[in-house]
DNA sequence: GCTGAATTTGCAAATTTGTCGCAATTTAAT
DNA sequence: ATTAAATTGCGACAAATTTGCAAATTCAGC
């Protein structure tokens, strides 16, 4: 289960893995992007809403989560540890989101773009819009 | 100006060019990517609250306005009718935000990659995370 | 330039979102 | 089991965002 690799990750950092934190993990799990406030509602009568807005301050600052620039409000997912890298293709029309799919090509020239610029690149995110391959029939 | 631009933008949208939308723009123009809350608070005196988030929210309708993922809360800045077309590099050491010239390669690779899953690409949004060179060398 | 319909604004109130301190609980190590 | 440290839930709070509506502005047609 995904849980060794949440706990390893939380011990490296100085943290625990908490009853709080495993039901928000799993929460995510699965899922695709969703909103703080989906997140927060959907934990409601198990985990406090300090307790999720901290729990994922936490996970994002370990790179268990990560926030994405989809719709209006941000969303978030779990980070490359729980699914592999990807970036997402967001439909202007229907409005759901795509899983993009790693392109090792792609990502060394981002790399190699960002080193140019005397960048020390980490990672990167990226986000294509546009109409998904149904709504483009139409 | 600047403001042909924008007015042909609004009334493409059926939306007018009126005095609180110009100090808006105003507000954005040369200026890097700014959070809410600040332009929120520059705006003050001269345009009410509501009417900038009202305006920020057409203006990313109208594609006048884009949200970037940088930093814990959002930021926006003007799009490519108003800059060109780039991207952002954040150094996650000092916090700063810089530009990442454009690289034509990378911009039809991107498109080339999205286009392969049956995606029409109509843009994109890329953020390199990572150390600036002034952060590398400490 | 006026006029009127449609759009847009400011204002004030309400709601939602996010934060904080702290006592009670849980966790991890001995 | 005992204990110290970390974490949680619970208000209460502060900040951010939304909403309804009357007044003001915009703009097209005269
Ligand atoms: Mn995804
Ligand atoms: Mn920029
Ligand atoms: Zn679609
Ligand atoms: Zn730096």
């Amino acid at each position: 289960m995904h849980y060794d690799t949440l706990k390893s990750i939380l011990k490296a950092g100085g943290a625990s893995l908490t009853q709080p934190r495993k039901i928000i993990f799993d929460l995510m799990l699965n899922q695709g992007p969703q909103s703080m406030q989906v997140l927060v509602r959907r934990a409601k009568d198990k985990v406090d809403r300090a307790t999720v807005y901290r729990t994922i301050e936490l996970f994002e600052r370990l790179g268990i989560v990560r926030r994405l620039n989809i719709g209006w409000k941000y969303k978030i997912e779990l980070t490359d540890a729980f699914s592999g890298h990807h970036h997402h293709m967001y439909c202007t029309n229907c409005g759901r989101v795509f899983d993009l799919p790693d392109n090792p090509m792609l990502e060394t020239m981002i790399d190699t773009v960002a080193a140019k610029s005397g960048f020390s690149p980490r990672g990167h995110q990226l986000e294509v819009y546009g109409l998904c391959a149904n709504c483009s029939k139409a």
